[in-house]
DNA sequence: AGGTATGTTAATTG
DNA sequence: GCAATTAACATACC
């Protein structure tokens, strides 16, 4: 479920599993996932070779080689990481397999494929050529209000990653639930009041979900996220929750306080 | 059996 | 040029 709460997750997991050990054996199982490289040049970049450190930026994480080339990987809905001992615990839909001398593995996970890998030279030329916004978790109040942009609908500009990286389907709703905004406000009509707000939530929003890992088990009993997919009583009002499709996705959120 | 799913992108239409 | 909509990608679940 990589969201950027999720990624940093994945992220810190990669950090404290598999920094600066020899990676022994590459394990490319299906070539789909593979984005501008090919198996053969991967593997080839990759045995022998260290990761140093990684980067986040959105939903994608870089990782830096001892070749001072990057690895990155772009998770999709159904990416993850596992890390497990050699010849035991190995998960299913193992994409990229990395055995480290230790005899431990690093595995990147994608059941529906939907998800990338691939080799740069620098990690902001990537994002560049992407046209990805800036991480939403770097913005300041300023860079949030310019990053939104003029027109459209308030859900599909946070969920836009060339304008804002990092925000996926259920946290746009998440974010638009605490700031008590409908999720087909269009941006133009916001008071600088709402921007705030929503600017603020974001925020808390973001790094509340990093802090309890993640886990959409783990979160508040006043956010949306516990009751998400049920027309159940709102948790902060009388309302009850409903849903409807923005730009493709469901959004689900409390007609009663979340205001047009 | 058919609809849905946490993501992205291309094609199309307004 | 922008924004909205839809299909496509591949697979599991209800």
């Amino acid at each position: 479920m990589p969201e950027l709460p999720d990624v940093e997750i994945y992220k810190r997991y990669l950090d404290a599993t598999s920094l600066h050990q020899k990676i022994r054996k590459v394990e490319v199982t299906n070539e789909k996932i593979l984005e501008g490289v090919s198996r053969e040049r991967l593997i080839s970049e990759l045995e022998g070779h260290k990761m140093m450190s990684s980067l986040r930026h959105g939903k994608y994480l870089f990782v830096r080689l001892d070749s001072d080339r990057w690895l990155l990987f772009h998770f999709g809905m159904t990416g993850d990481l596992s890390f497990f001992a050699e010849n035991k615990d190995r998960p299913e839909y193992g994409r990229l397999v990395l055995t480290f001398t230790s005899g431990y593995c690093l595995a990147c996970i994608s059941r529906r494929l939907l998800g990338k890998i691939a080799l740069a030279d620098d990690p902001h030329d990537y994002m560049g050529e992407k046209g990805l916004g800036p991480d939403a978790l770097s913005l300041d109040s300023k860079g949030f209000e310019k990053a939104l942009g003029r027109r459209g609908m308030i859900k599909s500009l946070l969920l836009n990653q060339k304008r804002i990286a990092g925000i996926g389907n259920v946290y746009a709703d998440e974010i638009l639930f605490q700031a008590g905004l409908h999720p087909q406000k269009e941006v133009q009509l916001l008071t600088d009041d709402e921007k705030k707000v929503l600017y603020r939530q974001l925020k808390y929003i973001l790094e509340t979900a990093i802090e309890r890992k993640a886990d959409p088990g783990k979160m508040p009993e006043t956010w949306l996220l516990p009751y998400r997919g049920r027309e159940v009583k709102c948790p902060s009002c009388k309302g009850t929750l409903t849903h409807l499709k923005v730009g493709g996705r469901t959004a689900w959120y409390c007609p009663l306080h979340q205001k047009m």
